[in-house]
Formats: structure tokens, C-alpha cells, sequence
DNA sequence: ATTATAGCGCA
DNA sequence: TGCGCTATA
């Protein structure tokens, strides 16, 4: 088949860039975002890159990376507001920017979103478009080197000569003029590289795709700094895999492509753990049992070896050991399900029956304004609650259905019974001890039920007037104040008796009103 | 390390 | 469809 082109963006650590915008003194210094949980279990999410030349690294607590970077600056993700919990809607919210630019480029581009920092970028319709133009036009354009001033070419012979650190023959005393000889030569082996690879584009196609895409990438990241002011790396290639791979060959602030053909030579000497689909137990056991260790040992292992060993991987690790990847760009940039969850590692485990609902109640709370801040955003309305309660030996799980809608109030007293059918003890005490509870809402119905119109519509034309003067966290904001005037509304309900439509009716009057008062923000009048 | 998501195979 | 399990950020 007609061979894809894919791009995948990651943000250069993307929390600790939040963390640096909110506080603009932060940029250029080390920076640990570091994430508390009561439990007294604490450890860095997010490493900035000035930090990690000291070794700082993530899982690591503050006082070890204090010891690495007596200088660092440790940022403390926000807690929950009702339960004692780390809460990450800022990282989303910030996230939800990026992607708000990401989607708004060119409609023939497929957007999945991949995780909170990083989406898959299928230009193969985009490119397809531009190759067809006048190519001596095109090639003079990508030579210009002011075209793909961030752009690295991967092609797996990087080692080779003197692409790397040959060390200078004669004694410098300035190293500071040192490091800039240096840096000047790894900017002449790029340029020479990139032209070298420009000029194949006359007459290949394949790599003329690539290149345009790598151009779109280069574009596509300013804009995103330009509208975020968050920096970001890319890798461009011919499948999500190698595109996800080479992105990681140069970061941050920079991108990465393949030649095409170069695949396996990029992948020889890649260690196995660092392919996608490869970081787990899958990867772990092609060492053990096979002894392989790097995608060049695993692309000459004969299939009868592998089909023996793993009889349901075997084609896929082929595959992959030869650069192939046919899973696909999903359109998608919402999530599928929405969660909240807490650990309760050794002596925190939960032993009682009143802790455990004390738990579950605060976790409850936070599901359901994150339910109510994705109704207002997303209109769609989650068909599904799933109470996960870990215990000693086995997971064990249970799930809850039933029509959410409406019924977000009376979210406990829904959950409660489904995680009380989890215990296995009698009395007070619950037994087995519990390590971690989770909640998560999915199968999204989508759309809302006419009754909510007036809430939505609202929100709908202040977010026309705030994108207009103040931007998108402006907006952001007024999300959540909706969600939480919802939640407010829903835990009247909750409170009371049947609850008089006319109150509600009211209180969206009330909130109507407002609108000509265009200098105010707030949705509650009460 | 902790807190989130997504997706697969099986019954 | 529910559940256990795997993989990833
Ligand atoms: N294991 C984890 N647990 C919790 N949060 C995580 C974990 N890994 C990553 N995150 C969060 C914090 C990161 O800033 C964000 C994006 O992850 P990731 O892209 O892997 O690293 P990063 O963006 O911090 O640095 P990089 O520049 O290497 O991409 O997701
Ligand atoms: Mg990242
Ligand atoms: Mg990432």
C-alpha cells in the first residue's frame, strides 16, 4: 500500500514547562515538578533539561535530587481540593491549549492525541497535496537553511566517523572555545546531512514526502510556541513507531526524520525497551529467553525461533525489527474515559470500613467535578462508573452501569454498595486491606439532553467574547467556573427533596442576565 | 516513585 | 460486556 507519513510531537518536559510559564523566573534554571502525596510518598514527575545534566531524574524524591542540584527549583503540583490527592487539571488545561493549536493547521491532517504531551500527526494527505507542485521550487525552499533550522537526519551511521567527539588533537586551555568549535562542527555535519537528503528529494518521492512533513513539523512547533510559548521536539517517519522513536534522537527543542530505507539501520543498534509496545514485560522476556537485546538481534532471529517463543507476537516483533508499522492515526482528541485514583502503600492501607468509604466519598467528589468540567467542555454525558479496588493478591474490579445522567448527585450512593460488594470481611474492619482505589467514567454518550441548553449556550457565547479579549486560559476558566456552578447545582439536588425546577431555572436566569454585564466573569449570583 | 489513560484477550 | 492484565506518560 501507498506508504503513510507520520509525525509525532512530544513537549520537552511538559510539566516543568508549565511550571516555568506560571513562574517566568524559572526559565533557564533546573526546575523538578514534584508530585506529594500525604502518604509521606513523594518523587519528580517532570525534570526541566537544565536539570539533567546533574542526573536528576524522574521517581526521584526531592531530598536526592537536592543532593544532585543543591540549585534546583522544585514545584509542587497542586492537591486536590476534596480529596488528599495530587491534582493534574493544570498539566491538562495546558495540554488542551497545545492540542487547540495542533488541530487547527490544516483539516487533512489526522490528529490523535497520544497522551496529556504528545500527539500522532498523519500528513500523508497533507504532503501528498504538496508534492505535486513545481519540485524545483519545492527543493529550493527546503534548502534554504533558515527552512529546517531544527532538523536532525537519523540514519543509524551516526557513530561512524567523525561524526562524533573525535577528540581535538591539540591541547585547548579555553573550553569554553572548545565547546563552540565543537558545536560548530555538529552544525556543519546537520546542514550537510539535510542538503544531502534535499537533494534525493528531486527524484524520490519518499523522501520528498519527508521532508515536506518535517518542514510542516518546523512550522507546526513555532506556532505552537508562538500561541503556548511551550517548546516541544518531533520525529517524522513512515509509521507511528519510527516517528516515535527518532523523536527522541534529538530533544528538546529540535526534530528528527528518517531516509527512507534507513529504518533497519536505525533500528540496529536500538535497544528493544525503547520501542514502543517493547518497554514491558514483552521486551523484558525476548532477553530472557532469547537473548536479544537490541532490534538488530531481533530482526535476525529466524521467525521459526520467534513463532516458537511467542506464537502470538511473532509477526507484529517481525514487523517492527524491519521498521513496519500498520497501526493507524486514530482521529481522536478527546479522552475515552476520564479517572481519579489514590495508592495506599503498606501501613496506609485501608483496614476499615469507615476509612474506606471516607476514601472512596473524597475520590467520588473529585470524579464528578472532572465529570462536570467534561460535560460543559465536551457535551457528552459518561454511561459508565468503574470502582477498581486493589488488595493484596488479586486486583480485584467491579463495575457499575447505569444512566449517569443527571444522577451525577447521587454518585456515592451508587458507588458505596459497588465497593462494599468488594469486601470480603465482616464488621467494622475490611478485609482484605485496600492499596489503592480508582475510579473512572466512560462510554460517553454524546451530546446533552435539551434541558441543558442553557447552561451550554451560555458558556458558549462568553467563550466567543473571552477567546476574543483574553485568550485561552481565560477560557479555560470559565469552563471550570460552569462545571463548577453545575456541581453546585447538582449538589442542591443531592441535598434535597425533589428541588424545584424553577430554583435551577433561576439560577441559569440569573447567569442569562449577566451576559450584557460584560466586565464580570463570575456565573453565580446566589 | 504516584496518578493517569488506552487497548487487548478471554469468558 | 465485564474483568484482568499490559503498556505508556
Ligand atoms: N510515570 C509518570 N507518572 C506520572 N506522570 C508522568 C509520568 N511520566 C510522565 N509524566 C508526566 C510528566 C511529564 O512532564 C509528562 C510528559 O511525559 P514525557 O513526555 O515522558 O516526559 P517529559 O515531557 O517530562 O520530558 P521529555 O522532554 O523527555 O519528553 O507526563
Ligand atoms: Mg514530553
Ligand atoms: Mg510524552
Amino acid at each position: 500500500q501507498m506508504s503513510r507519513v507520520i509525525v509525532l510531537v512530544d513537549m520537552d518536559c511538559f510539566y516543568a514547562q508549565v511550571e516555568q510559564r506560571d513562574k517566568p523566573s524559572l526559565w533557564g534554571k533546573p526546575v523538578g515538578v514534584l508530585q506529594y502525596s500525604a502518604n509521606g510518598q513523594s518523587g519528580l514527575i517532570a525534570v526541566s533539561y537544565e536539570a539533567r545534566p546533574f542526573g536528576v531524574k524522574r521517581g526521584m524524591t526531592a531530598n536526592q535530587c537536592k543532593e544532585l542540584c543543591p540549585d534546583i527549583e522544585i514545584c509542587l503540583v497542586p492537591q486536590g481540593e476534596y480529596a488528599d490527592k495530587a491534582d493534574i487539571q493544570k498539566y491538562r488545561d495546558a495540554s488542551a491549549e497545545v492540542f487547540a493549536v495542533l488541530g487547527s493547521i490544516d483539516s487533512r491532517i489526522i490528529l490523535e492525541k497520544a497522551s496529556v504531551d504528545e500527539a500522532f500527526l498523519d500528513c500523508t494527505a497533507y504532503v501528498e497535496s504538496r508534492v505535486t507542485k513545481v519540485r524545483e521550487e519545492t527543493i529550493q525552499r527546503l534548502l534554504d537553511p533558515a527552512c529546517l533550522p531544527t532538523s536532525f537526519i537519523v540514519d543509524g551511521k551516526e557513530d561512524e566517523k567523525d561524526e562524533d567527539e573525535t577528540e581535538d588533537e591539540e591541547e585547548t586551555v579555553d573550553e569554553e572555545a572548545r565547546l563552540k568549535r565543537k558545536n560548530e562542527r555538529i552544525e556543519m555535519i546537520r546542514k550537510r546531512k539535510i542538503e544531502e537528503f534535499i537533494e534525493k528529494c528531486r527524484f524520490d518521492d519518499e523522501f520528498l514526502k519527508i521532508a515536506l512533513a518535517a518542514e510542516f513539523a518546523e512550522r507546526l512547533r513555532e506556532k505552537v510556541r508562538e500561541k503556548t510559548q511551550f517548546y516541544c521536539s518531533a520525529g517524522v517517519g513512515n509509521n507511528k513507531t519510527m516517528a516515535k522513536l527518532v523523536c527522541a534522537a534529538h530533544k528538546p527543542r529540535k526534530q528528527s526524520f528518517i531516509p527512507p530505507g534507513s529504518e533497519v539501520d536505525v533500528l540496529r543498534n536500538t535497544k528493544v525497551s525503547s520501542v514502543r509496545g517493547l518497554g514491558g514485560k514483552l521486551g523484558r522476556s525476548l532477553t530472557e529467553r532469547l537473548g536479544i537485546n537490541t532490534m538488530g538481534e531481533l530482526y535476525r532471529t529466524p521467525s521459526s525461533v520467534l513463532t516458537a517463543t511467542f506464537p502470538d507476537n511473532a509477526p507484529w516483533l517481525m514487523q517492527i525489527a524491519r521498521g513496519e508499522d500498520y497501526d493507524k492515526v486514530d482521529s481522536r482528541v478527546l479522552q475515552r474515559n476520564l479517572g481519579v485514583g489514590k495508592n495506599f502503600p503498606g501501613t496506609m492501607a485501608i483496614y476499615t470500613n469507615m476509612n474506606a468509604k471516607f476514601w472512596l466519598n473524597g475520590l467520588t467528589k473529585e470524579l464528578r467535578k472532572r465529570m462536570a468540567d467534561d460535560k460543559i467542555k465536551h457535551r457528552r454525558l459518561a454511561q459508565k462508573v468503574v470502582v477498581h479496588v486493589t488488595t493484596d493478591v488479586s486486583t480485584s474490579k467491579s463495575v457499575k452501569v447505569g444512566a449517569t445522567e443527571e444522577k451525577e448527585g447521587r454518585l456515592f450512593e451508587k458507588l458505596w454498595p459497588v465497593m462494599q460488594s468488594m469486601r470480603k470481611g465482616p464488621g467494622e474492619g475490611w478485609k482484605p486491606p485496600i492499596f489503592n482505589i480508582s475510579l473512572s467514567a466512560g462510554r460517553f454518550l454524546e451530546g446533552l439532553p435539551s434541558k441543558e441548553n442553557s447552561i451550554i449556550g451560555w458558556v458558549e457565547r462568553r467563550t466567543k467574547q473571552l477567546e476574543e479579549m483574553e485568550g485561552k486560559d481565560a477560557v479555560e476558566k470559565l469552563n471550570r467556573d460552569a462545571a463548577a456552578e453545575e456541581k453546585r447545582r447538582l449538589e442542591r439536588e443531592e441535598m434535597g427533596e425533589e428541588e424545584g425546577e424553577g430554583e435551577e431555572m433561576e439560577g441559569i436566569f440569573m447567569v442569562d442576565n449577566l451576559d450584557d454585564d460584560d466586565d464580570d466573569d463570575c456565573l453565580i449570583v446566589e
